[in-house]
Parts: structure tokens; C-alpha cells; sequence
DNA sequence: GTGGTCTAGACCACT
DNA sequence: GTGGTCTAGACCACG
């Protein structure tokens, strides 16, 4: 899957947003190791410090764990996965909501909309 | 509204889609003119040839007639316009669904959520 | 109607081809007085020299006629004209003919198309 | 066979019109590949982007394909090619009809005198 | 090498 | 002033 970097945001908050993507869509499933900085890093494109700060920030709110020598592991906490799955399901409704709304949707026309796609 | 181009995509079809979602949420009403291609080339930081190339594109599907010397206006094809927005709504549905299924929503999981959102 | 000179030929000889069309055509009637040639010129927006080398040529066929002090008519001659229109239709229908074949249509492919156009 | 490019009327269109005759007489076959861009640019001492506009609108109605990186071949879509020959060919007749019915023959007129040539 | 895109700058017709 | 066309020259991704 290509980075798709775009210039107009930090890029290390990309690379986060689009490293808890591929974890939370079980990419890289809990327990597991994590490829090297290094490795990420070449396979992205980007400075190995640009790296190593994405997966700094992705520990800070526990998703990632550092272990020393070993590398990283992805958290086994299945609560703090499924709410960092809701808060990015959050994202996205309110992505769409505010594009369809753009497009003259209600809200009961999105809701209906969608019944009538399933 | 800010433009926002990457350059990871050809210019003029970014250019394309933003001036269509701009006449499809009603930004410029049917019927009115649009500014001057050098208007919206300035506007934009980008060359008016490539400008020009994007609204003929959108010309080429009704959804703008040009008027040789008076500029250019929004179609008042009502139908048109609905069938366009139709597709700009399939398509932000389709990215939705896609990140949802993703998180490992099934498409009863979405539903309900939507349902316990609104 | 324009005169849609080309650069690429004679302008002459464009200017013959068009006035011999508008008398066979009927525009200049038989025994009438042609505009002069200042008057044809200005039209074509073309050098009164160029006209008047067209006129001449003209009247060498004998389709024109120099009345030395009151202008040029067009000759009454209607086994002229008649002719002068034969071969036309001749050079109308060559020219059709060969764009026909070169798109893959036999000489009886096109009768049969004509046939059924009328 | 020279390209006779004339000013008064936007040079791709003549170019399409040109390429479009060139394939429907079989002059490039279907499948076969179209000369580069930057060739037949060269070859109509015409701008490589001109020639570009010529040909992506070839495309457009489906009579070229482009292919990325290894040229444009022409339609192996016969029933395309045939529909596009038809439509020179009611073109053509056109044409020769009005020259005709200008010189005052009727459409029996045509008829008959086609006939006689054949 | 191929097609594709973009910019800069120019000229045209129309009104 | 408007849209439209054209040229010249550059850069890119793909093999």
C-alpha cells in the first residue's frame, strides 16, 4: 500500500494516522512485532527521525509498546483498540455526514440513502 | 475555501472536483456565471491553461456551457445536476463503507451505528 | 457569404472558383451587371489587381463579358452555362466519389447508398 | 500526403479530422500503432501539445487507445469503425448534395446523372 | 523512448 | 474584458 504523503501536513502525522490504519484494520495484528524504524522508514520514504517521532506519538496514546531491545509490539489491550477503532469510525461518519450534507442529504436522507444501498 | 492541491494527482482533475462539489452544494447557483478563467486560475496559484482544461472538461459533461465572450455559466439542468450529485454521494458512501469495513465494521455494524449517531 | 480564402493556392484562382459558383449558382443572374471589381475586392478584402486577374480569367471561358465602359455582365450563353455547371457537377462528384472509395465504398455501395439517402 | 493545414479553423480539428480519415481508409489499420506524438507533430510542423489535443480527442470518441508507455493503437472495434465510416460518408453526401442542388440539380437530377457516370 | 501534464507567454475574435 | 487556440520548453512516470 502506497504512503501517499502530501506536503501540506506535518508529515509524521501522516505516517501515524496511517500506521494506526493499518493496525486497526489488523494489518498488524496485537502482540505482533512491528517492522524496524528503519525498515518503515526507507519502505515510506523518510528520514528515520520522521519515523522514529510517529512511533513515538503512536506509544503516547498506547497503541504501540516500546520494549527496549526488541523492538516494538503492537498493544494486546482489545478496549483501547476498539476505542481507537471508534474514535477513527467517528472520523469518518463525520467526514461523510459533512460531505453529503454539502450535497443538500438531511440527515434522515443520509440514513435512508444508505437502507436503500444495503 | 482554500484549494488545496497535491501533487500527486494530475492538477486539473483536482481542479475539476473542487469547482464541481463548489456548483453541486450550490456555491455558484444555476444558472449564474463563474468567475473568468484567469479569475479562477489566479485564485487557484495555477496557470490558466490548466484551469481552462478543467472547466472544458466539465463543460464536456454538461454540468458548465460556455458563452464565447460572456464568460461562463452553471447549467440549469436540474436532472443533470441531481444525477451528478447522485454520483458524488455513491462515491463518498463508497469511501465510508470502505474505511468502516476496514475497522471491521460489517455493513449491520454501520447501519447501527448511523442509526445511534443520529 | 465569406469568401474563405486559403494561402495555400492561388488566391486567384479561389477567387475565380468562388465567383464562377455564384453565377452557375444562380446568385448573379444571366445578362446582369457583375458589382465592379473595387466593389469585389473590398468585399474579399482582397488587392483590386487580384479581383481583376479573376474577372479576366473568367472572361477568357466566356463566362463574363467586358463591356469596355460599363462594367462586366454575365454572358446569356445558356449552352455556356450549362456546360460551365456540367463540369462542375463532373469535379463534385470525382471528389465525392474518391472520398467515398477511400473509406471502402464501391462505385455500386455508393449508388446503393444514395439510392436509399433519397 | 501533405497535411494542408489551413488558419482558419482550429488546427486540431483539422488534424483529427485528417488522423480520423487516414485510419477509416485503412491507412493505419485497426490494432496497428499510431505514429508517436512528438512524429506526427514533427511531420505536421505542428506543436507536440497540438497534436497531444488532436489525438486524446480521437480518443475520447473511442476511435485511439492510448497506452501509457508503448504508444496509441488504433480500435480493433469494427462496429465503432463502421459507424464512424458511416458518418464520413452522410458528411461527404452532404456536401456533394448542396454543391449539387446549388448548381440547380435536383435530387432526381443527381440520381440520373450518377447513374450515367457509372 | 512513450504519453501526460504544467507553465509562460502570445495572439485571436467577439462585444 | 471574455473564452479559445497555439507555441515553446520543461518535467514526470513508466518500461
Amino acid at each position: 500500500m502506497p504512503w501517499n504523503l502530501s506536503s501540506d501536513r506535518p508529515i509524521y502525522m501522516q505516517l501515524m494516522e496511517h500506521i494506526e490504519k493499518d493496525i486497526l484494520a489488523g494489518h498488524y495484528p496485537p502482540g505482533e512485532r512491528l517492522p524496524s524504524v528503519r525498515e518503515l522508514a526507507s519502505d515510506a520514504s523518510v528520514n528515520p527521525n520522521t519515523m522514529q517521532k510517529a512511533l513515538q506519538e503512536l506509544e503516547r496514546n498506547g497503541l504501540l509498546i516500546s520494549n527496549r531491545t526488541s523492538g516494538r509490539t503492537i498493544t494486546e489491550d482489545q478496549e483501547l483498540l476498539a476505542q481507537a477503532r471508534k474514535e477513527l469510525a467517528k472520523q469518518s461518519l463525520n467526514i461523510f455526514i459533512k460531505e453529503m450534507n454539502a450535497l443538500g442529504y438531511s440527515n434522515e436522507d443520509i440514513l435512508a440513502y444508505i437502507k436503500d444501498e444495503f
